[in-house]
This record gives C-alpha cells, structure tokens and sequence, in this order.
DNA sequence: AGCTGTCGGCGAAGCGATTCGTCTCAGTCA
DNA sequence: TGACTGAGACGAATCGCTTCGCCGACAGCT
C-alpha cells in the first residue's frame, strides 16, 4: 500500500505539503501542486480511510438504520437507501448500513466509535425506542418519519396527515359519502408506525369534517387477506362507494375482487391508494394515488444532514420537514353511482 | 470520548493490558481482567474504530454494492441486503452500502483506502465490469451471482439453469407440450444479467430434451404490458397450455388477464413462477413457484467471506457454490385439457 | 540453592494521516 | 537600505490503538 509520505518523497516535497495539497487548505504553488498531483496518479496513492479517521476525527461515514422487518413499503425502503447513499456519495460521504434489529445499542456503538459521524433512521415508530439515544447527547440525526414528539429531532417525512385529508378531500369532492379504509397489516399499527397513524388521522380529521363516514381495516397482504376485509366492510357497510388504500400489497387484489364481484372501478365503486407510482400506474386500472416520493425522502435526509455537519458550532436546525403529498387522478375514481338508481 | 489510555490510568494497568484483554490475544490474570473490564463499563468505553482500523490494518468493514436501478427483484435485493448485514454483524463486521452506479471505481476506492476489507457483488453480468478489478490482486469477494466466465472467483447463487430445467420437468412432466416462459424485462435481458439468462438456457436445454415446445418473451412489469405480450403470445401459438413466469410484476396480472379471458387456472392454463414465495402465495390463485432462497444467499456470500478473511495466508477456496432449487407445487398448475377434447 | 520455564504485565515503536507553529525567501514601501 | 509582509513549504506533535520485545516473579525440578 502506497502511503502519504511515499508520495511526499516521489514528488520532492514534505508529507504535510501533499496533505494540503489534497485538502486545499492552505495555498499551494501551482508548481507543487502539479507536481503532487502527478505522483499521487503515478503511484496510485489512496488516503488510508482508518488514518484520516483518527487524525481529523471525521470519518465521512453516515450510517443509514433500514427496517429489518420487509413486511410494508419494500421497494419504498431500498429506494430511500439508495438514494440515501447516492447522494451521501456526492457529499464525498459513504453508507454504513444498519438494520433496525440492532436498535438502539447499534446507534451507540456506530457513533461512540466514530465509525459513523451522524445517522439516517427509518421505520420511525411514535414512541420509538432509539429516540432517548439520539436527544441525550446523541449524534447528528436525521429521522425519515415522524414520531409523536418531534420535539429537538430533525425529521423528514412527507404529510401522511395531509395525504389522507387529500384522499377523503378527492372523494368526498366526488361526491362520495361512506368510504372505506383498506390499511396496513395489523402488525404496522400494532408497532404504532407513524406514517400509518398519521394517514389515519388525515382520513379521519377530514373525514369527520366534511361529513364523510369513515371504516378503516387494518389488512394483510395477499388476495385472500383481501377478500376477507373485503367482505367484512361490504357486509358491515353496504353502501361504501370508495376506498382509500394504504398497502401496496393490497392494491391489485382488490381491484381483481371488485371486478369479480361485479363492481365496476370507477362506475360503482372508486378505489384510491397511497403508494409508489409504479404500483398505481401498474395496476389493471391505473389507480388514482398519492405518491411516496421515496428518492426524495432519502435525498433530503441526507442534505440535511451534510449541512449540519458542515456547520462548524455543531447547532441543530431541528424541525420536521414535511413534504407536501400530490393527488395524481388517474382511471381508478370518479362520482359515485346515482343513490338507488337502476344500477342498484 | 474515552480512550484506551483513560481506561488503564483508571484500572491501574498499563495500556497495552487493556488492549490484551479486549483482544484475548494474551493471556491476563483473571483479577486483572476484572478490573478492566469494569472500568471500561463504568467509563462507557469504546474503541476507536479509526484507530483500531490504522493500528491492526483490518476495518471490519465489508463493502456490498446493490444495484442501484430498481427495475427487478426488489424484495429480493433488500432481503439480501439486510441477510448480508445481519450475518456480518453476527460476525463482528458491519456493512458499507455501495450502489451499482459507482461501478469498478468504487471497489477500488474502498478497498484501496482500507475502508471495506472486502466486498459482496449483487446484480452480476454475464461479463461484469466489475470482475477485471476484482482478478486483478483484488481484494476478497464474493459475488450473489454468476458470471459467464467464474474462473478465479466466488460466487454463490441459486442454481437458475436448474431451477429453469426444473419447471419444464414439472409441465412436461403433467403433460403440457407448448410452454411459453414470461420473462423480465428487456432491459434485463440486455445487460446480459447472469440469472435471466442461465434460466432461459434451463429452460430451453431441458425443453428440447423431453420435446416441449418454448416460447420466450421478456416483459415489463405491469398489468398492460402483460396484456400485451399474452395476447402475442397466444396469437403466434394457440396451444400454449402452460407458463413459465419470472418476473414477480407479471404474476398476479397474468392471472387476472387469464381468469379475465375466460381461462382458468389450473384447469385450462397452468402457471408456475421462478418468484419469491411471497409473491407466489399471496396471489389470487396460490401459484407453483421455484422460491428464491435470498436469506440464504446473503449469509452464505458473508460466511464465505468471512472464512476466506479468517484464511491468515489469503488463499482463496474460490467456486461457484450453488443452491439447489425446489419447486413447491401450489394450485396453479396441473394437467392440461384433453388435446380437441370438449372444452376447445 | 541454583537453573529454567511460564505467566502476567509493561513500555515503546509504529500505523498513516492532519494540523499548528515556524522558517525562508521574495517583494514592498518608506 | 532595512523593516515588514505574505506566500509557500517544512517539521513535529498528535490522534488512539495494536503488537513485539522484554522483564520480574514465582514455581518446579534436580
């Protein structure tokens, strides 16, 4: 391995020279600066990260928690970590990769060994367990999520209240009057994850508002987890003329049991879903959504993060950043069917 | 932060038995350990991952690199990329997340600067130009995949040829003669990714054995795009009785555009999916499937790893180690129709 | 009693960068 | 002409840990 001072000797020059000549932080001659510059592609010098580490204690290293549990949101997840480590590698950062599994102790141990200068949290939960870690003296953060007191944290996330009020906002404009909610597996609420409540909340805020009943289901993925749920609302509340979807492994089954059932999407009944574009414009009708703008989720965790590394008295501009959700109207919803019209 | 130093001058021991105790790479008197290792509790000491790394040249750092495009798979690749992380931890070793993107480069950044000891490959070619680095005196890695040319390196893998082979034994084996295989996306095919293609050759080798007639078409992932190449499908070859889908996408929309033309499955038209289980269980009709082991995939590449890094004299027990598939027979393939008999 | 061997522990030399203080040498200005 | 200034380069200390060599002491053996 090819160290500094080996460079230092090829080019002619002091080891502390080429050091600033690779962090431009004191002048340089162009002269000896070429010259360095030379060498070091000659001899194909790469800084030792684990001494850059020790001497300027910056490891350049953010270390990213992604869920362990694949149960919601798959693709939504490695989107986010990948734009979370694209990004982190245009700062001149890289992506430790955690899982949640860990939990509180990984964060501890990643930081408190300077292994990893600030981190990136995902699958926030409203109570959740790593919080007290990251307020009592903890590293830099970023939460992608919201939990029920943000209070001193730094968060991204889009409105899931704001998406659902959006939801009900669309069909009740429709003209829709009872309306059914077709959420995640019951296990996401169990763990009180905020972006499910908080959608709830919108639904029902809203909702509640404008007049609109409203029936939430908790639901399994799957055709059959489906059906079930399906048939219980329907028995429960026969005149339902719209759904709200939140579980992309929800969307396509139901739209197969309504038309099985004889329910034409969007003449009888309007579905709308909150998911990644790519399961709505997917669907065998392309489902009118609120999209989860995953990449840039990831890449304002990240911005974030680097500037408040970059701001050298270590002060926190926390606060949650909410990124405004967008209704995009495709084939999946239109007014309600006339009350007991023929179609009836 | 606590160092090293702080911690003998606490326990009345000199550094380098601090050190000894935490390596056990000598032996210290029971007493003396004790009391080290209180006070390390007591101070909240940990090491200098830095430090530690620029000391005994090893960073306990393994590098993966993910694909960065999401076009395929992506259940697949998390799960693998949390196994990979799980099990490196489970070893004492964390996970650097590296995407697609950076290609050759990246490899040679993070091993070149010491950062990753080794690395994992996901998404291999057929001629990857990432393998050139990796014969080159490269650093140790394993590859979740196989290229054309193996030679020299490690790779782990589901057996895809058999797995292909398997599922035309399976057919044939009902009776079907005319099989047609949905593939993934052309873009897929045209990167020349290992996995598509070795299915494809499974496929065709075992079909022109027993005698089968095979049609292949790649196909994005939707429900329109399927609609569109069945209709293809079955209008260049009519008697087509069975299909062979690898691409989760095109799952439950073939069997919903299926159903939709009035076929049923099994009875009429069999299907069977090279798809993780998930997928293949939660369809509308639960679908015989070859799984995808990806659990097992990403602890075998790290174990791999991790006993090739253990190996003190670098050899390297380089070879393809591949699973062998299992076809789980579900309810959606079975004999075809009676050849002209009533239902024609 | 003397010799050897082991165990347990210490000290110091790195590992490969960063960074601060210092020195030199021109160029400037009075 | 001499003092001042700033640019450009150097040297040395330092970061926190690992590891090799060595030493003292105690036990076992003849």
């Amino acid at each position: 391995m090819v160290t500094l001072a080996e460079v230092a000797r090829h080019a002619g020059v002091s080891a502390s020279t080429v050091s600033y000549v690779l962090s431009g932080r004191r002048p340089i001659s162009d002269a000896t600066r070429e010259r360095v510059r030379d060498s070091i592609e000659q001899l194909g010098y790469q800084p030792h990260a684990g001494a850059r580490a020790l001497a300027s204690s910056r490891s350049r290293i953010i270390a990213l928690m992604v869920p362990l549990r694949t149960d919601m949101y798959v693709p939504v997840m490695l989107e986010i970590a990948v734009a979370v480590a694209t990004t982190a590698r245009a700062h001149g950062y890289d992506v430790l990769l955690l899982t949640g599994e860990e939990g509180p102790s990984a964060l501890r141990r990643v930081t408190g060994s300077g292994l990893a200068e600030a981190v990136i949290l995902m699958d926030i939960h409203l109570d959740d367990e790593r919080l007290p870690v990251l307020r009592a003296a903890g590293p830099p953060a970023v939460l992608v999520g919201t939990p029920s007191d943000p209070t001193g944290l730094n968060c991204v996330d889009l409105d899931f209240a704001a998406a659902g009020a959006l939801c009900v906002e669309h069909l009740a404009g429709l003209g829709h009057r009872e309306i059914a909610v077709i959420g995640e597996a019951p296990g996401v609420y169990a763990r009180h994850t905020g972006f499910a409540e908080r959608t709830l909340r919108g639904l029902r805020d809203r909702a509640a508002e404008l007049g609109v009943r409203l029936l939430h289901r908790p639901c399994e993925g799957g055709h059959d987890a489906v059906a079930g749920v399906l048939a219980r609302i329907f028995d429960e509340r026969p005149d339902v003329s719209a759904f709200v979807v939140q579980n992309e492994t929800a969307v396509e089954p139901l739209l197969a049991l309504l038309r099985r059932t004889g329910r034409a999407v969007p003449e009888d009944v309007s579905v709308i879903a909150v998911c990644p574009d790519q399961i709505a414009t997917q669907a065998s009708v392309a489902v009118s959504s609120v999209a989860i703008p995953a990449q840039e989720l990831g890449r304002r965790a990240v911005e974030r993060l680097i500037a408040r590394l970059a701001r050298p008295d270590g002060t926190d501009a926390v606060g949650v950043e909410l990124l405004v959700p967008e209704l995009t109207v495709r084939d999946s919803s239109g007014p309600p069917p006339s009350r007991r019209g023929p179609g009836d």
